[in-house]
DNA sequence: ATCGCCCATCGTCGATTTACGATAGGATGC
DNA sequence: GCATCCTATCGTAAATCGACGATGGGCGAT
């Protein structure tokens, strides 16, 4: 085979080495969870979780810019991604992080290498 | 008779200590990279080109089991999150990861805490 | 029992995503 | 020149997101 090299190329940036990439899921779980956070809202809410040492309630629809179905829709995607979870405390709801989950994330990113 | 007795004193999840929140700036970038990397498909990608040493072309469309449009679509996304750079070389387009973007992505996860 | 508070859900609207085929542009090779 | 390959863009359609107000259900207090 003919190396059809571009002779302009000085740099050479292209290979073709075969590389295995890891299991599809994993790129499922990762986009998932990224998807948790591709919100300045929902980045936020996760933040402010984090800085408190477990939950809040409708005071997040106080630090939120946003309205209070708006935000609780926030918390619902952040809930089906299982970074925070929600816990009934009579009247009003505390939300939590998930250590757990929020590690998993770290340790997906991290991984992308 | 009152059946429902919930006594929640029992574990005291809340607190109300004020927290001092990262600049929303952050939260815009983290969500826009976050973004990036939502998608199974872009998440593969990342990952294909993060396995090669540099780039790629239209390999990418061989390797993701979407229509060649639709990766260019993907490919667009990824440049515009800055994680990837796209590079013209003769005749095709070769792709790379951006190190320092990725590097900030990853940064900006593990600052969640 | 009733009232009032807190939160989730519903219904809706416009904007955006995701996917595709078809088309156009640029570079190479004959 | 002309044909061919590679890629980006256009146009389109379905699905989803993001935001809101309004509604409803649960809980505590009166």
């Amino acid at each position: 085979m003919v190396a059809k090299k571009k002779t302009t190329t000085s740099k050479r940036v292209c290979d073709s080495s075969s590389v295995k990439l890891p299991n599809d899921d994993t790129a499922e779980a990762l986009s998932k969870l990224a998807w948790a956070v591709a919100h300045p809202a929902r980045v936020r809410i996760v933040r402010l979780l984090i800085g408190r040492t477990s939950c809040v309630c409708g005071e997040i629809v106080e630090e939120i810019t946003l309205a209070q179905s708006t935000v609780s829709q926030h918390l619902k995607i952040l809930k089906e991604s299982g970074l925070i979870q929600g816990e009934v405390d009579g009247p009003r709801v505390c939300y939590c992080i998930n250590r757990d989950k929020l590690k998993e994330l770290k340790k997906l990113i991290a991984g992308l290498k």
